[in-house]
DNA sequence: TAGATTGTTAATCGATTAACAATC
DNA sequence: TAGATTGTTAATCGATTAACAATC
């Protein structure tokens, strides 16, 4: 299904598409046009059909695309549907925050474990989900591999759980901590989300030359 | 300062120049060459010098680039030293995190008011920070202006209160809500933190064709 | 059938990389 | 001065847009 290479590019519109599409099939919509779905998302519809011929002949001539074929075949493509697991390093307030108010599972992701040091929550769960003490961290990934490791802990100690979290066979890391993860490992994913850089990009954007 | 139009490729870059900079700063080097500074980021030296030719010659033949001037400049292109304010709307789990673990100030930000309708938590101050009823945000806002306000509300009222921030005079809103907000102004920036995207990307990435 | 709309090939546009004269 | 390194111009590469035959 997955052709050549898909550029990054691509690769980041995905998601929205999914989003959108998902959005539309609740609302009860049955078909759209890329023509229309360009329109809505602000892009072209050359640009919609030239990103999903990467994967495939997902419309119809005459018709466009069936939402909820489509949205099936993007949750694919996506990986939402191959049972990623995630244990989450940290829980403090960002941690939590995830935990308690991002749907993991509305992305496919199941969320396991949490793993901390503090001795007021390992042990407690949190939104449903058990915390236990980072010594543990490479028995409980050995019992219950994970694809992905969400990374909440302190800047000091990242590049470090970052590397047992990779050793204990973890695919990808959702790094949330403001530093640049050095992962030697070759086939690894670091996905950052840098906040500071994301303001910092909006205060460009809203500071005119006076 | 501010050349022509700065593609949307150099302004995602720029504050990640500005981190490695700082580093670089706080760990007491002084300056760093291009093709020095391109290793340590995984770019080309040209691409730092092509990019930081939007701005200005900030470099030296012969010698590169002097670091606390570099990282100087860059912090005002930025607009780091504007004295931007910023309100902070919801101060439920995620508005708290950010409240009590991100440094806006760092980026240059002062978060000045929380908001939310909680009464266990209007009134009250976090991290510093005093926790205002939204039915006095437009009062706030008309004795305080601030260029930014942080929507970390649920996606139900996201855009009914992103219409009143740009009403009371916002120029952009950083969205942490899980929806794309149509904001009719002109001049208003939206920078989404969209989690989902972000989580599937890398989702996508690990899920190699089996 | 006629109209609509796809998937794909070709054309354009923009961003990245390479090259090099200028100069510290 | 000689070596290093910039800023900038030209060349290359890749991504977006346009066009259109195929076809539902």
């Amino acid at each position: 299904m997955k052709k050549d290479k898909v550029s990054s590019a691509v690769i980041r519109r995905l998601p929205r598409y999914y989003r959108h599409l998902n959005d539309l099939y609740l609302a009860g919509v049955e078909r759209i046009s890329s023509n229309a779905l360009g329109k809505s998302m602000g892009l072209t519809a050359s640009q919609i059909r030239q990103d999903l011929s990467c994967f495939g002949g997902f419309g119809q001539q005459g018709y466009g695309y069936n939402i909820e074929n489509l949205r099936g075949e993007i949750s694919d493509i996506l990986g939402m549907n191959r049972g990623h697991n995630a244990v989450i390093l940290g829980a403090g307030n960002l941690g939590r925050a995830l935990m308690e108010n991002f749907h993991f599972e509305r992305s496919g992701v199941a969320l396991s474990a949490a793993f901390d040091v503090a001795p007021d929550v390992v042990g407690q769960r949190l939104s449903g989900v058990p915390v236990h003490h980072v010594d543990q961290l490479e028995e409980y990934l050995g019992q219950h591999p994970a694809s992905i490791g969400v990374l909440t802990v302190p800047r000091s100690v990242a590049n470090r759980i970052a590397g047992r979290l990779v050793a204990s066979g973890v695919k990808g890391i959702w790094n949330f901590t403001n530093i640049e993860l050095t992962v030697d490992a070759p086939d690894i994913v670091i996905e950052n989300v840098h906040f500071a850089d994301s303001l910092l990009a909006l205060s460009y954007m809203i500071s005119e030359v006076p």
